[in-house]
DNA sequence: AAAAGATTGTTAAAAATTTCACTATGCCCC
DNA sequence: GGGGCATAGTGAAATTTTTAACAATCTTTT
């Protein structure tokens, strides 16, 4: 039975891979055992085919005629993820949005660990915010290396972006979140994530706009 | 040239759509007055003939042998997503990341106005954070109401998400932004989005993990 | 131990989305 | 004002993604 590890994986399936995981993890707070494609697609909001195949790029995971052991399947897609170890993480602008990243506890809960603050901004250097003290930007190369981040978390505005991006990848960055509200430029081989809530906001007045619209007719 | 304002439009063209505008706000800052399609998808990291193709839903908004004129696409768009008004919202749920919103002023710089703040601590209630007084989520039915919210915005832990939205649901709320990592239930005329950063840092650790592993090969 | 029922893994079909290729049109220069 | 160049808008093709259908197989029942 060849597994299709090394077929192309949609990026939509990673993403659905991640809201199995939250809520495989609701079930298993609810002591649920075990559980089928079907159900667990209702409770995902998406189609049973769509769990089956997107498991199927990682391996054989369920047991015919009777579903998927909740504990079992999410830690199977927990290691497919990559995320059966910890990573080190570095937060890149100690805004309000860095703050609150510091100081939020789910980033440790989920295994990345944020073992750098960093900010340009004299007045908050040396502060310090959730047990970490920020140090200056212009140190980042250096002190990624030295921590060992494998993962920065741009938090700058939009203007300063690209700056700090170009810092982490002088330190050989692997991956990148992006917060700020601009795109950045990567080499190919770095992965990079964009994150703009505002833009969730504008999805919704559109669809709201529209359905509106749609009403007068 | 009859416009195809009442076809399908595709989830993925409206946040490409967030992208252009985000990006022509950067070249108007630039000084840039007129741009291809060509060159707004480089800077967007996207196949032109994708933008033209977007653009199209809406209307006619370039000139042939010239390009688009940056500030007016950008108001095009902007209307065409239904960004031509303000719209209030509530955020429930005044933890870090709730904080952190009340406190950034993008939300009201792109027409987003906070009108009402909700948590169910008893502590919390009665605070001023800015410029605002937190209240209690129990009255968040009657509140909606009277300060005419449109769009929720959940910042509450994934167990209290579904009360939240109940209780917005129950002030006939049009849209959720949703940043609890749980799923939430709404009926279908709710439009909903999930902002979850933590999915972000799985994809990328997913990637890293993957890019990892091809070299071994 | 065979049959019935359930549910996965997988192949095939359908649908959606993206990209290509070309036509239409506007600007600029001679 | 005509020709050349540039670039938007658009229909068709290619690609990707999703959904449906079904064969394989596991559990339970009789």
């Amino acid at each position: 039975m060849p597994h299709r590890k090394y077929e192309r994986i949609p990026r939509a399936t990673i993403s659905r891979l991640a809201i199995y995981v939250q809520e495989l993890e609701g079930m298993e707070r609810q002591g649920v055992k075990v559980v089928s494609s079907e159900k667990l697609a209702v409770s995902c909001g998406v189609n049973p085919s769509q769990i089956r195949k997107d498991l199927a790029y990682f391996g054989e995971f369920g047991l015919r005629g009777v579903g998927y052991h909740v504990f079992e399947l999410k830690e199977a897609i927990k290691q497919s993820l990559g995320l059966d170890r910890t990573w080190n993480v570095a937060v890149v602008g100690v805004g309000n949005l860095g703050r609150a990243l510091l100081r939020h506890g789910v980033l440790r809960k989920r295994g990345f660990i944020i073992v750098g603050a960093f900010d340009c901004d004299p007045f908050k250097i040396g502060e310090e915010i959730g047990g970490l003290e920020v140090i200056c930007s212009s140190k980042l190369p250096e002190k990624t290396r030295e921590l060992n981040v494998e993962i920065g978390i741009i938090t700058t505005p939009a203007e300063r972006a690209q700056r700090a991006v170009n810092y982490l990848l002088e330190a050989g960055i692997k991956g990148i979140v992006n917060f700020a509200p601009a795109r950045i430029k990567t080499p190919p081989n770095v992965a990079v994530e964009y994150v703009d809530f505002i833009h969730h906001l504008f999805s919704v007045a559109f669809r709201i706009t529209q359905s509106q619209a749609k009403g007068l007719i």
